[in-house]
DNA sequence: TGTCTTAGAGAACGACTGTTCTACCGGAGA
DNA sequence: TCTCCGGTAGAACAGTCGTTCTCTAAGACA
């Protein structure tokens, strides 16, 4: 990449700066107004060159159509709170329809550097203290993956069929049998049998706000 | 609030969704055409019924000056990850200048939820398990408010003079005397002079990534 | 039945705005 | 000296876009 010139970086700084107070972009004769340029033309000269090198998008003929690239602009993502998880409380696998109504309800805003770019996000809120072996208190929020699989070590939500109960910890497959570890060390592992056990989803983050 | 006609709430979805694909908002007849409107003056009619309500704000003879309000829009916080904080290692209290120098370094994004609109806020990253009896494990990140004062029960980074460290404790004040109280009920709390111990930020919240 | 309110349709106006064409200037290179 | 090029000016054009005025229609209410 070249290097930018004094008006570039200028030009690129007010359109920052005018997105922050306004909410959205300004029009050519915005910026010849906020960087003392004397014509549009001069706008669109240097914007042309931004916009070739990367820096931001211009949509052909539509008004204030400059959109700004690159750095953290990436924005939030919405992240439906599908629900509680307690220790003996299924957690529901969402479905479509699911996702859809939960929308409706509860969000949490998330940036995607805790998502890092993964679709299938769910959040559930942590319910009692029987995962404070886990690092995992009342009222904690935890972020999920939606998936089947994990691998050796993977923090999971893992769905216990026979006991009817999910918990919340460490999985290890050792054969047919899966070893289910808390983070405790004084607590005793689970064993179950590969078939008993289905994960629903796997742990990405832990957010808890006091 | 007015409950939202059908039509209301197609435009409200049309916006954002314009906004998701575009990175900037619709005109009017963008509005007109996506919600299968035939005149502007429909859409002018119900933008103004939810302008009023407060669901988005416009900017008189603006193109495209529609600007989506409500709901978790607001954006993110960038917040400077200051350093690290481990038991005896002493955190700096942010100075001016340590803030500006700090914003070349790292950085997290976390939404104005977690922050909830408090402007003094840093990041500590966590080394080591010594803080794992708060819940707060190898890694974390911990968000602090920089603030010298905090209130019975507050999870706050506390300096000890005498012994020249700083732990992460619940804090509570008796009379000249602090007790800084482990969150594991099998640890002691300790017992300090008032007088020498500075409380240097408060716990607004915690942030794990797997 | 008549009036008011809510909701929508259509068209026209004028300001807003991106695009483009021509011209000017100074420095580098031949 | 002449030419080319990056950068700048100014102005005109045409399409975009918000605003507003007039009309229509259906339902509520007295």
């Amino acid at each position: 990449m070249k290097t930018l010139t004094s008006r570039q970086k200028q030009i690129l700084e007010f359109i920052d700066g005018f997105g922050r107070d306004h909410g959205y972009a300004p029009s050519i004769r915005d910026i010849v107004k906020g960087c003392a340029i004397s014509s549009t033309s001069v706008v669109d000269y240097n914007l042309r060159i931004l916009e070739r090198e990367g820096l931001l998008r211009r949509d052909a003929e539509v008004s204030r159509g400059i959109v700004r690239l690159g750095q953290g602009r990436r924005g939030n993502r919405t992240i439906p709170v599908l629900g509680q998880i307690a220790a003996g409380f299924p957690i529901p696998v969402p479905a479509a329809d699911t996702w859809a109504t939960a929308i409706e309800g509860e969000t949490v805003e998330v940036s995607h550097e805790l998502t890092r770019g993964i679709e299938d996000v769910y959040a559930l809120r942590v319910k009692g203290t029987s995962m404070i072996d886990a690092l995992i208190n009342d009222g904690d929020l935890v972020l999920m993956r939606s998936t089947n699989h994990a691998d050796n070590g993977d923090m999971v939500a893992a769905w216990l069929k026979a006991e009817q109960e999910v918990t919340l910890k460490k999985i290890y497959f050792e054969g047919d049998q899966v070893r289910l570890q808390p983070m405790n060390a004084t607590m005793s592992p689970i064993y179950s049998d590969a078939a008993n056990v289905e994960v629903q989803g796997k742990v990405l983050g832990v957010i808890r706000q006091m």
